[in-house]
DNA sequence: TTATCATATGAGTAATTGTTCATATGACGA
DNA sequence: TCGTCATATGAACAATTACTCATATGATAA
């Protein structure tokens, strides 16, 4: 749709003051992306197993790819993207690299996410 | 990796009773595909706006349309996604369908969200 | 050093997804 | 009834993504 069709559509509903109202009132795009950005990482099976695991303890990612099952490499992967979202961090031990989550935000965020579904 | 690599690797690992409680202490895969699935629904930039705009105000498709500033199909395609999810719901008065956030624990989930990365 | 183990990563692929376009539905006013 | 308006929906397409395989890195042990 064009900016004049939108425009157009704006005039023809009901309540005008009240779409104004909202759109001043939107938060900004930039704050919008990162949110939509955080809960699309969070919005995926095997990272939110990950993250229920790590609510309990924090773990190898061999510990993760046993309690998983899946292979390691794929685990990799979804730790790199839960790090770079911020959401785990971790640290070196030996060989081994100890992922935990990152802050207690997260933690409520899930907790809140499966109170939700359980109703 | 093979279900017996697996049990290899959690032999070596350096926490196999840590391994072993967090195991048996994670939630059901149901449960976890259904959080997965409902942060998925949140995790889109479009969504949240969408979201955004029904927190402040019922709104119909029209005003959405004009706030977002985007065609009138893809909107509607999202909203299906929302309702499809029990997120918003919908009730219809004349020609227009009027929208509005389902639950208030959706509220709380996205303000934590931006909470989150407002830090 | 060399072998081995834990982890990370790039390429390739199949599946999913968000948008657009075109069209359908269904309600209202003339 | 007819035309118009608001909304919904199916098909097509481009973009993204989660996984696998193969390989690289980097640390430990022999």
């Amino acid at each position: 749709m064009t900016e004049k069709e939108a425009e157009l559509c704006q005039h023809t509903c009901d309540h005008p003051d009240v779409v104004d109202e909202v759109r001043k009132a939107m938060p900004g795009e930039r704050l919008q992306k990162d949110v939509a950005q955080l809960f699309k990482v969070l919005g995926d099976h095997t990272r939110i197993r990950i993250l229920n695991a790590l609510y309990r303890s924090e773990l190898c990612v061999c510990d993760l790819t046993s309690i998983l099952g899946m292979n390691q490499s794929a685990v990799s992967h979804q730790l790199r993207v839960l790090r770079d979202a911020k959401i785990v961090r971790s640290r070196k031990q030996g060989k081994n690299v100890l992922y935990s989550l990152d802050d207690s935000h997260i933690s409520d965020l899930i907790r809140l996410g499966f109170e939700h579904v359980e109703h």
